[in-house]
DNA sequence: TTCTATACTGACAACGTTGTCAAATAAACA
DNA sequence: TGTTTATTTGACAACGTTGTCAGTATAGAA
């Protein structure tokens, strides 16, 4: 199996191997009869330029490095959350003819340092994609900084002058979810606050409070628990809830774990899920859609977040421009059956 | 950032480039006292080995390709078990120094060929590990094969003398699952079979009739059901079965999804799981165990799976000892709650 | 027609490795 | 000691691109 080679190409249409670079490479100042005689001879021999050594010459490498929370370290339930970050960057990179490195990683770990600056020094990424929470944590981000590769930062908790990041309208689409249970005719609207390292949680929460305020309710510290985001704990807070004198006709929790956890809670307790109590959730995980009733809950654009990160990052590579970008993708409520009129009763 | 190379290594070792670059890939014949010097200046300088230039020079990539269908395409909710098959492959390739290439592809589309040859011959990786169901599609297989890239084949329906292989004890577990099963104390045990395409279920089937032969108890179609590996096609199944006057006390479902399935319509008809009605599935998904009472099934070990699959297209890549492999990694019976003693009455 | 600007084209040196092979050195032996 | 053999080392040519720059057509202006 011999891969034909720019020289091969060159022979055959009866030119420098530099002129069939051009061609490969789109690149000006090519006359049209060449441009097709040279095409003809790419096709004919099938020519595939070899990365290896367009990556030595030119002095990059063509590949996206994503970095994200290691699922398989903890108990995390985030693999729908992976595969939706994967699809976008792998979405950009194709077209754009980068390759995809996915590189999840243990911020528990010592080891982590190392982890990276060999993903950095080895593989040498021409950029990176930096997830939540991974995104916010001063130590990973100056390590990345300090070896000059090109960095985006998704959903980061406070903006950092130096890098692009892609975040989501946390706050924004709480007080719209929240409006749109105000809307159902809920007066009595609890929250499930979660795991305070996680500052799109704070986000979420605050975002609540002023949903709360636009439709004219006040904010009571009673409507609010706090979990750690987990469907544990989650059922522990819709216990708490379900169990006072006048209970919340409406739950919405920080993320869709502790919505499914309330769920449970109901479920013990008898409750019709949504006609006695309405439960909303956030971040659309694979679970919303298969519990029963389907959750209604909040949808990041997760994709689309990595595929324009990819973007930014191939454009710096391409241009030299650092330009430094803040990009924020809205939400979309992803209204399912958690959710209805209250009962007039209640 | 100027990036140290063998250059200033040498440089600074008082040795040539080629020395260092046989310290580097621990290649015989260095002395020790040059070792040492050698291993000295390679620390103070931090160097790395650029990765485009070893490849070209060696003409290997140190790139794996994992295919897989694209999660994104249908509606799957394998999201779980694409991470788990990443997870192993990717631990493999840290331990050689090989960067792992994901591939998602979509066996519907036409442009499939297409979409393997730009990975073969763009990329090019050194071996490429193929999950099911791509990898009992001769189309595909024969694709890679014409381009003589190192294959390794996951949980094959048909063994192709051609390529090395890993797979799942399907049938046996199966059979074991049911044994389990008649252990309880059942001896009416249903079984909902799916999506004939899928060889992997029809190998389940299969286990399942073994094994109630195992036990000596007689097979009957009565006790069989077909649905199409969906969480609805399970429901369905679950509802005709326990509509039935003498329903089994167990079914045993092909895959986790319809398994919930049965258990979204036991719980309707105001069933107790596992007191009513024993359940079982097939694969160990994520929502396994987020489904309240947690579901027990049969744990896969894709992680093992596409480990071996890398060591192996690693050791091809290194040895150029193109032996054939057919190795079979045991699967293992995940008991959880939704499996129990029948109740006498039934 | 001649000159000048402009659009093309190609030689050749990088890029940082590995592979080959010959040279130099050390060790073993007679 | 000289001779042979094994070990260690380094020069240099790949590998297949891109980048630089000088050269050569081509067109437009004078």
């Amino acid at each position: 199996m011999h891969r034909a080679t720019l020289e091969d190409v060159a022979a055959l249409a009866g030119v420098s191997i530099k002129t069939v670079s051009r061609v490969v490479n789109k690149e000006p100042n090519v006359s049209p009869t060449t441009q097709v005689k040279v095409a003809a001879a790419i096709e004919a021999l099938n020519y595939k330029p070899n990365l290896s050594a367009r990556n030595l010459a030119s002095q990059r490498s063509h590949l996206i490095g994503l970095v994200y929370d290691d699922p398989s370290a903890y108990e995390l339930p985030s693999a729908g959350y992976i595969i939706n970050m994967q699809e976008g960057a792998l979405k950009a990179c194709k077209q754009e003819n980068y390759d995809l490195l996915i590189h999840p990683c243990n911020p528990r770990d010592k080891r982590l340092s190392k982890d990276l600056q060999a993903l950095v020094e080895q593989a040498r990424p021409d950029g990176i994609i930096l997830a939540a929470p991974l995104s916010n944590m001063p130590k990973v981000v100056n390590l990345i900084e300090q070896t000059g590769t090109e960095l985006v930062r998704l959903s980061p908790g406070s903006s950092n002058g130096g890098f692009s990041s892609i975040a989501t309208n946390d706050e924004e689409v709480s007080a719209e979810m929240t409006a749109y249970l105000y809307s159902l005719g809920h007066r009595k609207i609890g929250f499930i606050t979660g795991h305070p390292s996680h500052k799109a949680v704070a986000k979420r929460f605050s975002g609540y409070k002023q949903g709360l305020k636009n439709c004219g309710l006040k904010f009571s510290e009673a409507l609010v628990m706090t979990g750690d985001n987990s469907i544990g704990s989650g059922e522990i807070c819709g216990e708490k809830f379900l169990a006072q004198k006048a209970p919340p006709t409406a739950i919405f929790a920080a993320n869709d774990d502790m919505a499914v956890g309330v769920m449970r809670s109901a479920e013990k307790l008898g409750l019709k899920i949504p006609d006695d109590i309405s439960i909303a959730g956030f971040d659309d995980i694979a679970l919303a859609r298969q519990v029963y009733p389907a959750l209604t809950t909040v949808s990041q654009p997760l994709a689309k977040m990595t595929e324009n990160a990819c973007r930014l990052l191939i454009q710096a590579a391409n241009n030299a421009d650092r330009s430094v970008v803040q990009e924020v993708i809205p939400c979309r409520l992803e209204i399912r059956e958690t959710t209805g009129t209250p009962r007039k009763d209640r």
